[in-house]
DNA sequence: GTGACGGAGGAGTGGC
DNA sequence: GCCACTCCTC
DNA sequence: GTCAC
């Protein structure tokens, strides 16, 4: 069916949203455009200096529409594309089909974007496309219908879905939100982010996702994140200096900023995960909750999202400074690891997601399973057709990479998004 | 043509 | 209280 | 939606 007749109506729409200024994060440079807050229930001392809050805003967030991501979406950086209009198309795309409760479809639309934002010159067809990993008959026939009228089928709706999206899209920007919840606030009829604050059945994560819905979107400079760190370690080794601390995620591999602070802890004397992580005692005295109460008593710790005896979710803030003021609320993470897996979880946790992909490809191949519990190889019984599991005694990053006979890469060399995986594969052999 | 695509911890809910 | 399930997160 | 099998 062709869309021909459609486009006269919506083209000017979409033009307009595309120049739109962007008011909050930008979906591919994740930058705040323009510093105001969404101060739904003030935290900070109107005197708070430097970071206090600006204004009361509550029509900014409403103006976000498709172009923009949610928060969760993965960022990436194509500001210098050649084909950033065709890695935009592919960007709502692949949130339609988050919305749809298609996250495998999400990820193909993103892993056809992360092949073209790679690609170094302007796209002339589908066909081309084609050539790229990720872009199969699907995408390159969307490619085409973009490259000759403007807009792809798919993607233009009717005035009332729009906004409904652009709501699901808002809502989804607070933390504990997903496309199933967001969409169903929707169904009830809420329009604003004031509105969903009334909504009695919100789950304490999501309280806290609203309350800090502008902070959690602030990148962390990289030094900020620094003095967060030793905060962390400082009052853990206290408690134990046998205790490991290890912040991994993007400030292990280098990045000047950071969306959050992803700890991994071990200790000598935590060798497995508890039988049973309901039973509340084993928690509340467990290694990681002493660690987690010792923050929270320092003020370090704001608020708690979730709290098991092997995973921390929650909210942390440097303490206040005379000049500044009260800084930004930032998540955290803590995670406790059993000793034996600290190497394999360090590896895991510090990615990215398509380093972490190459290598359990690369393990699958040789006839192990890589994860974050470590590295295991299947054995084939002598009689009959069972298999049991080897476990490979793994001492450190550097045993994972020998063991799969790639050349060791230092945490900074494993950013792969853009990096075409080709290349990376060559370049070990 | 068909199955894999990461998968587990934690919160919350509803049935028993 | 237990269990199975959904949703969300990373 | 794409890819490997």
């Amino acid at each position: 069916m062709s869309t021909t007749h459609l486009l006269p109506a919506v083209l000017p729409s979409l033009k307009a949203t595309f120049k739109r200024p962007l008011l909050l994060r930008s979906p591919f440079s994740n930058v705040l455009t323009k510093q105001t807050r969404f101060n739904f229930q003030p935290t900070r001392s109107a005197t708070g200096g430097a970071q206090k809050i600006v204004k009361k805003s509550s029509k900014l967030p409403q103006e976000k529409t498709q172009t923009q991501s949610v928060n969760k979406s993965p960022s990436v950086q194509i500001k210098e594309s050649p084909n950033r209009d065709i890695c935009e198309v592919l960007e709502r795309l692949a949130i339609q089909e988050r919305n749809n409760g298609q996250p495998f479809k999400e990820r193909a639309y993103q892993k056809a974007m992360r092949s073209i934002v790679a690609y170094p010159t302007r796209l002339n067809s589908g066909k081309e496309a084609q050539t790229l990993p990720g872009v199969g008959d699907k995408i390159a026939k969307k490619i085409d219908q973009f490259l000759e009228t403007g807009s792809v089928e798919q993607l233009l709706l009717s005035k009332s879905n729009q906004e409904e999206a652009d709501l699901i899209n808002l809502f989804q920007r607070i933390s504990g939100i997903g496309p199933v919840k967001a969409k169903s606030f929707v169904d009830k009829g809420y329009k604003s982010l004031e509105d969903l604050a009334k909504e009695p059945q919100l789950t304490h994560h999501q309280r806290i996702g609203l309350k800090y819905i502008k902070e959690f979107e602030e990148k962390i400079p990289r030094d900020e994140l620094e003095r967060l760190l030793d905060i962390v370690k400082k009052a853990t080794h206290e408690i134990d200096p046998r205790y490991i601390v290890e912040a991994c995620g993007s400030f292990r591999r280098g990045a000047n900023v950071s969306n959050d602070l992803d700890i991994i802890l071990t200790h000598p004397d935590f060798t497995e995960v508890m039988e049973s992580a309901t039973d509340r005692k084993k928690v509340k005295t467990s290694l990681l909750m002493q660690v987690v109460q010792a923050l929270e008593n320092c003020g370090f710790l704001t608020d708690s999202i979730s709290k098991g005896s092997v995973k921390y979710m929650g909210v942390c803030q440097l303490p206040k400074n005379k000049t500044d003021g009260l800084c930004t609320h930032h998540r955290i993470d803590l995670r406790l690891i059993p000793h034996q897996n600290y190497y394999a979880g360090l590896l895991a946790w510090t990615g990215d997601d398509e380093h972490n992909r190459i290598m359990r490809l690369r393990a699958k191949a040789r006839g192990y399973t890589l994860s974050e519990y470590g590295l295991v190889r299947k054995i084939k019984a002598e009689i009959g057709e069972d298999t049991y599991d080897e476990k490979i005694h793994i001492q450190s990053e550097e045993d994972v990479f020998k063991v799969l006979d790639m050349p060791y890469k230092k945490p900074h060399e494993r950013n792969m998004r853009g990096v075409v995986k080709k290349k990376y594969l060559m370049h070990e052999e």
